[in-house]
DNA sequence: AAGCTGACTATGG
DNA sequence: GCCATAGCCAGCT
């Protein structure tokens, strides 16, 4: 191949939380390891603060940090748009943290077999 | 080219 | 369980 995957990081973790089903939701160090870097969280974060380059929407408000915490949602527009998109598909959230994140979390290296 | 930054995580006290 | 520190990878200045 050729290009393909090194294309960019990013698009690996774009095509990885582009796969996050509704009302569930990821952390940035399971993506990051789904990408094969498990210590690029903190890139997972850079590229979806860039996700708007990518040609189709990534839904950046449903990954979070490893405790269910809603620290990304400072980079959203409006106050409180990652909390309002993710009370939407039906998460619970209280003082910006998921309340039942263990039960909603989405691990791809565990659903996508990677 | 070298250093800093960051939407993180793991470990130690 | 909380606070502080270190490690981490890739992009940006």
């Amino acid at each position: 191949m050729k290009t393909s995957e090194h294309d960019g990081f990013f698009l690996r973790v774009y095509e990885v939380v582009k796969q996050i089903p509704p009302g569930r939701v990821s952390s940035y160090g399971a993506i990051a390891r789904s990408c094969g870097s498990p210590g690029a969280a903190r890139m997972v974060g850079w590229a979806l603060n860039q996700c708007q380059s990518h040609s189709e929407y990534v839904p950046a408000h449903r990954v979070l940090n490893r405790v269910g915490l809603l620290t990304g949602k400072r980079h959203f527009q409006g106050r409180d748009l990652m909390r309002e998109l993710l009370e939407n598909e039906g998460v619970q959230i209280i003082e910006n943290q998921v309340v039942n994140f263990q039960e909603i979390f989405w691990d791809p290296v565990k659903e996508l077999g990677l």
